[in-house]
DNA sequence: TATGCAATTTGTGGCGTGGC
DNA sequence: GCCACGCCACAAATTGCATA
């Protein structure tokens, strides 16, 4: 998705990017070998040239926040294509975790193969080396209330670009939480974890605290639920958008090689 | 319930084009 | 060459939303 885009292009907006599919340039390198037939106003063009060969550049070396920083925020989610191989997905739970202080007490992280858990008072510091590893963090309603609570209650900046689910699955038309998108979606949940809330994580670390150690298997066991099964609504969210995109530019022509 | 983000709406300015 | 107009991108202000 990423070569059709040229929204990253300054003074270039979606009515241009769908010009130029229309005219038949799929790609930056279809417009980098016929610039003349883009129909761009020629000091555009030639800034337009200068970032594409920059992008190809950037394509190559995996620099996502070339991207990212250039990109519009609600375009994001084409950087998944290209960037899933540096990708996670992160969802935290909160509660009281000492003295009266309300804190996040659990953190998912999950890579598409293997899951985490960081879990306070045990392992929650070695989170931030493992969030190194990756460039693209996906979420549900990460960008208002999990990633500034890590920030501010963690003190781990958060350089990574990112994907708020909520937001990019609202702009297709699924609205009205996590566990509502995930059962139209038809994604089920373990008996053990099903019906539970984002409220029931706080009283379930409650009876924790208390010495109730089954309730924190219960917990990560839900945790666990929320994160993993933010895969399957990036992936579906993804060909989704991009079918999307290529009817409304193309409602005749068809679909571009991609 | 507070929080913080992005969508939506509205307004503004840059740029290119065509008429004279 | 000048002017008016239209297209387009972008900025500012307001609104809506889901999280534990």
């Amino acid at each position: 998705m990423l070569r059709h885009t040229f929204l990253h292009i300054p003074g270039l907006g979606e009515r241009r990017e769908r010009a130029l599919w229309r005219r038949g340039i799929w790609t930056w390198d279809d417009l980098l070998a016929d610039p003349g037939s883009s129909g761009l106003p020629p000091s555009l063009l030639d800034q337009a040239q200068v970032v594409l060969r920059l992008s190809r550049e950037a394509l190559q070396r995996g620099d996502v926040y070339f991207f990212a920083h250039h990109l519009p925020v609600r375009e994001h989610w084409r950087l998944f294509g290209e960037f899933q191989g540096v990708t996670a997905y992160l969802d935290i739970e909160t509660g009281m975790v000492a003295h009266g202080r309300q804190g996040i007490t659990v953190i998912g992280l999950y890579d598409g193969r293997e899951f985490q858990s960081f879990i306070y008072g045990q392992n929650l510091d070695a989170v931030e080396r493992h969030l190194r590893r990756f460039d693209l963090l996906v979420t549900f309603n990460g960008k208002s209330f999990d990633l500034p609570l890590i920030e501010r209650d963690l003190g781990i900046p958060i350089h990574q670009s990112q994907i708020d689910l909520r937001v990019f699955l609202q702009r297709l038309g699924y609205r009205g939480g996590l566990k509502r998108i995930e059962r139209e979606w038809g994604i089920v949940r373990d008996d053990e974890v099903v019906g539970l809330t984002g409220y029931d994580a706080v009283l379930l670390w409650e009876r924790y605290r208390r010495g109730d150690v089954p309730a924190l298997e219960r917990l990560l066991a839900y945790n666990r639920a929320d994160v993993v099964n933010l895969e399957p609504l990036m992936r579906r969210g993804y060909a989704l958008a991009r079918e999307r995109l290529w009817q409304a530019a193309l409602p005749i022509m068809g679909h571009p090689r991609s």
